[in-house]
DNA sequence: CGCAGAATGGGTGCTACCACCCATCTCCCC
DNA sequence: GGGGAGATGGGTGGTAGCACCCATTCTGCG
């Protein structure tokens, strides 16, 4: 019997994909949380082999909540959901240690799927997925363009989520007390490890790494 | 027996929903659509007495193919699904002819409800979103703010696009052979229109709004 | 007809953003 | 002990973003 715990920041997602899940004999859902912080609670109480995660939920997100989750002695396994093609956020969930990533536009039996092989111990995307995405992978290889494994420091990322709420250098310095320059050297930076141009780059990349809301 | 017509981009959403609607007997979902274009293509061929439609597809989106929907002899009543409690779907929403506006954070029950009040001609939000959205709508009314029936205009929702994707002004002015100048005024329009400061926000907002991708 | 709103474009000026250059200090690791 | 990486800060300069001012044209509507 494989138990698992389901996180979904919509109720409605949730209650169907506990549907789909439960009409199998051998998966029994034992929980449900709303977002990231919950989740985490609530496998403070429960046993469970695997935790569903949406990736976008607001307060913690999936990824963040993904973080917290692997750090516990014995995790259960994870399998992101998300509903987006999109390489950055399956590159990030395979960094924090999810065991699948599947995409919400998949159909029911291929999650069931999806959720088996992920207690098989086998990492995996939805074969659809893959597609792009793998493809994606391979090309950035083959051009050299060094996979983004040139994950951010922490200040970075400190000063990337305040840039991409749309605070001003002038403010981040007043609230890191730091100096203006400072702020500046650490844009400079992101901006050049991410190769992007300006703010709003960094705002939509912020909001896909999870780090802030839309 | 009420005859349902299913939209939303994401399969697993699609079944989930379809789960728990044929948990009731007087509910049955006769079709299911991937985008707006499919559901118009669809209805030439179902009898259908009621089209929950989710909001953000790709594509046709649900407030597109609503307006599309509601151009026909007898058509069907619309029950918006949405992932968001904003004002801007909202209202766009009842200005399209919606009956209902139902946020994914429902419970199942909930969707029940508004299902059979949508069929009943009740136009209504479901009430947890009421809660906040109008609040909002009539704290603004208070404070004499103009409520945003302000919403853009097509031209202004072309260049908030373009804008929230990181485009210059000076790209923009090129792409829509206009002045740099008007694509300014475009800005600052658009910036006092939804009370933002600068294009990190619009982003957010374009993201939110759905008129682009993280 | 006249009026309102939308779209267009111009001018002026401040400031933040962003791209370059430079240096110092600390901590960790070989 | 030396070297690399990360955090700190300074200077200089171009340009884009944004806030004000202004006007013209066109369209739909009462």
């Amino acid at each position: 019997m494989i138990r698992i715990l389901l996180v979904d920041d919509h109720a409605l997602v949730r209650r169907g994909v506990r549907l789909i899940l439960e009409q199998e004999p051998d998966l029994t859902v034992v929980g449900e949380a709303g977002d990231g912080a919950e989740a985490v609670e609530a496998l403070r109480d429960l046993e469970v082999d695997l935790v569903v995660l949406d990736i976008a939920m607001p307060r913690m997100t999936g990824l963040q909540a993904a973080r917290e989750i692997t750090r516990r002695r014995e995790p259960p396994r994870l399998m992101m959901l998300s509903m987006h093609d999109n390489e950055q956020y399956f590159f990030e969930s395979l960094r924090v240690g999810a065991s699948g990533y599947v995409l919400k536009s998949v159909a029911d039996e291929d999650l069931v799927g999806a959720v088996r092989a992920a207690m098989r111990g086998e990492a995996f995307v939805y074969p659809g997925a893959m597609g792009s995405l793998a493809r994606d992978y391979l090309d950035r290889l083959r051009r050299g363009e060094s996979v983004p494994q040139t994950v951010l420091t922490e200040r970075e990322d400190e000063v990337l989520k305040l840039i991409a709420e749309g605070r001003s250098s002038k403010d981040i310095a007043r609230d890191l007390t730091i100096s203006v320059k400072t702020v500046e050297r650490h844009r400079a930076n992101i901006l050049a490890k991410l190769g992007m141009r300006d703010r709003t780059q960094l705002t939509r990349y912020a909001i896909r790494a999870g780090l802030i809301e839309p």
